[in-house]
DNA sequence: AATGATTGATGTGTTACTCGCATGAATGTT
DNA sequence: AACATTCATGCGAGTAACACATCAATCATT
């Protein structure tokens, strides 16, 4: 059934305005074309829309029934044409990434500050969440792409690595691990040690880093997050491995950082995204920015 | 915005059939010029709607909003044209009339009769009605056309006589005007008669006739049909001045007919249409019957 | 890692369709 | 009867859509 949207708009147009010719000149089509077209939708559904002369115009029984379905169905076109690019065009506004948390404060600060100097209008939204919430986020296109650990990754999403960093000790400057200059993790048997739960991508890289030396810590505390792990280390109640990237950079008031040895457990953090998945100008940019800043030679 | 429902067609086979190719073939299109049209859709929308390489395609965010808004429009496209062509075959298989009473009787068994051994499919619908009612029916397009008087018309109708007939006296075989071959209006002042009410189109026939005599019928029932009024006359209450097709052709046990003059009173019965009106093929057949097997020379 | 089958995208030429212009016939109005 | 205006038709021009040929990319298989 060959109808086409311009037929429909013709005929609601001729049937509204009870003329050809002021009907053609409103869509800016000639007389005759518009008459055309009218004709073409009448032989296409079989039976006669509009009776006319050259002087009076008239919608069948038929018309009368059909007018206000084709007036619907164009309105309900036009409404989901603009609600598409509506959604389009909020989506291309806007760069939607998810981050692990220890990499979203090391990582975005300096590129966030330049994106958005370089595109005033374009909104950041950063979720934060842990290594396999960020992948899922991905993998669902809940995120235009992520940040997160090479353990969490999969085969439908591609990895690009940024940086590559050990885990070190944290413990409280008066700590006597602390006056070490280099700790091994043997190192740390007589001392309350502060892990993550078994659900981090920490803790599986660590787990992983471990399992050839022979050594298993044996946990003390358990938390959630990283960050947490800093807290209590913070508060004296034992010492933690954690990246680099998180611990403080220079000289702090409470808190010591040592290399962790024997082994040395590294960890990576990059960039997932789907291979192929479209993102949006913005999006493309802002990638192309982390990778430009960040990214390992 | 210049979207086409091919495009619609094309976008939801392939989103569908994840499949390019695929969708081409169940649409009877080449592969090419499917991709053209989901490209122009992608296009005029200014977004894309699939992602793909050559052995995966997926929606994308937009696309997976925008694909059950574009079947819902194609599908209310769909129901509404086969609702319209439903709507006009059934219109093209049925006659619809409207017809006074007093006729329905004289002109339609004949012309019935033939029209249905002519077209054994098509079916005949006759509302019986007063003869502003029939005009109210074929202005209104309730019906193709319709059988009426003349002083029941209108400038937007076209009348087309088929008969013209005299009022005539209808009595009781044993009232005492049954004994004159001819009746006089003023013979019927020292007898009751029966009337219809001011809104009859024959009453109205009726009052311009006799206005010219100066004889005024002292009414002494008012009914609502004429039919009513040859009811009351065979019981004996009174005398009524009929059509003569509404009355007996032939020798009745009950009723006589007398020619009534001084004056006589005419009235003219035909076919009311309206101009340019488009009927199905069967209604002016219908209509083009009766023309023939009544029309006045 | 190499190879092959298959698919989406692009270049190109052809064809069909839509358009505007010119014009005719019909229709109300004066 | 004459005139202005509108819908319908004929016709030529231009454009859009199509299929075909082909390329590049992508997986699956070996």
């Amino acid at each position: 059934m060959n109808v086409e949207l311009d037929d429909l708009k013709a005929f609601v147009k001729t049937a509204e305005m009870r003329s050809f010719r002021a009907a053609a000149e409103t869509i800016h089509l000639s007389q005759p074309a518009l008459t055309r077209r009218i004709q073409k939708l009448e032989a296409t559904l079989g039976v006669p829309l509009l009776e006319r002369t050259t002087r009076r115009i008239e919608l069948t029984a038929v018309g009368r029934d059909f007018l206000p379905r084709a007036r619907r169905l164009l309105d309900d076109l036009e409404t989901s044409l603009l609600t598409v690019q509506e959604i389009a065009q909020r989506r291309s506004g806007q760069v939607n990434i998810a981050c692990i948390p220890t990499a979203a404060y090391y990582f975005l600060p300096d590129v966030i500050s330049a994106f958005s100097e370089a595109y005033p209008s374009i909104r950041v939204r950063i979720v934060d969440a842990g290594a396999n919430e960020v992948l899922q986020g991905v993998l669902n296109r809940e995120v235009d792409f992520g940040i997160t650990l090479t353990g969490a990754d999969d085969p439908d999403v591609a990895f690009e690595p940024l940086v590559e960093e050990p885990f070190m000790l944290a413990c409280r400057n008066d700590h006597p691990l602390a006056e070490q200059e280099v700790v091994q993790w043997e190192d740390l048997a007589e001392h309350r040690f502060i892990t993550v739960g078994r659900a981090s991508g920490n803790r599986l890289i660590l787990d992983l880093g471990l399992a050839k030396s022979g050594f298993r810590p044996r946990w003390f505390y358990e938390v959630q997050h990283l960050s947490t792990s800093l807290g209590l280390v913070e508060a004296g109640l034992g010492v933690a491995a954690l990246p680099k990237m998180s611990l403080p950079s220079g000289p702090h008031p409470l808190i010591a950082s040592r290399p962790l040895v024997d082994p040395v457990v590294m960890r990576t953090v990059g960039l997932v995204r789907r291979p192929g998945a479209r993102l949006s100008p913005a999006s493309e940019r802002f990638h192309e920015m982390l990778l430009t800043r960040w990214r390992t030679p």
